[in-house]
DNA sequence: ACAAAATGTCACTTATAAATGACATTTTGT
DNA sequence: ACAAAATGTCATTTATAAGTGACATTTTGT
């Protein structure tokens, strides 16, 4: 199950996933696999990937 | 700089740290942690937190 | 006041997020 | 069509979330 709305919000920001992972200072692979799924990031990871791209937690990491 | 927010959402919910740990599937020990603050909890037990006490992301781990 | 329940915290172990380096494939711009 | 940038994915290592067991302290109910 891909993580659709962090992609989408990072292109929408306009960011590669090289560029993002510097935002937010983890490694470019990471944020690849958080998009890719399957994964489950730390909250301050989350967090600073929301505040990059101006978005909140249940924006971007809430599922039903 | 604990973790209020979840503690009070805990006792409103009238359950102790060790029955909301077997709510969510943890040990005790990690409910107080996160409520101890300092600590970086996966997005998978932060949302199973948030689900149990009938709360989103934003409302028990957003800052600022 | 007392016992029981709940909480705080310790040392140690285990599971896994995240880093690193690499290479293949896909997408983008000219 | 081509080169460069971006992405997908692998194997291995490192850092840390979470588990386990234990004991001390605090809070709660009677």
């Amino acid at each position: 199950m891909k993580n659709k709305k962090i992609k989408i919000a990072r292109v929408e920001a306009d960011v590669s996933q090289e560029k993002l992972a510097a935002m937010v200072g983890v490694t470019r692979q990471t944020i690849n696999l958080i998009e890719s799924g399957n994964y489950n990031p730390s909250l301050k990871l989350c967090t600073a990937i929301c505040k990059v791209l101006n978005k909140t937690l249940d924006d971007l990491f809430w599922e039903e």
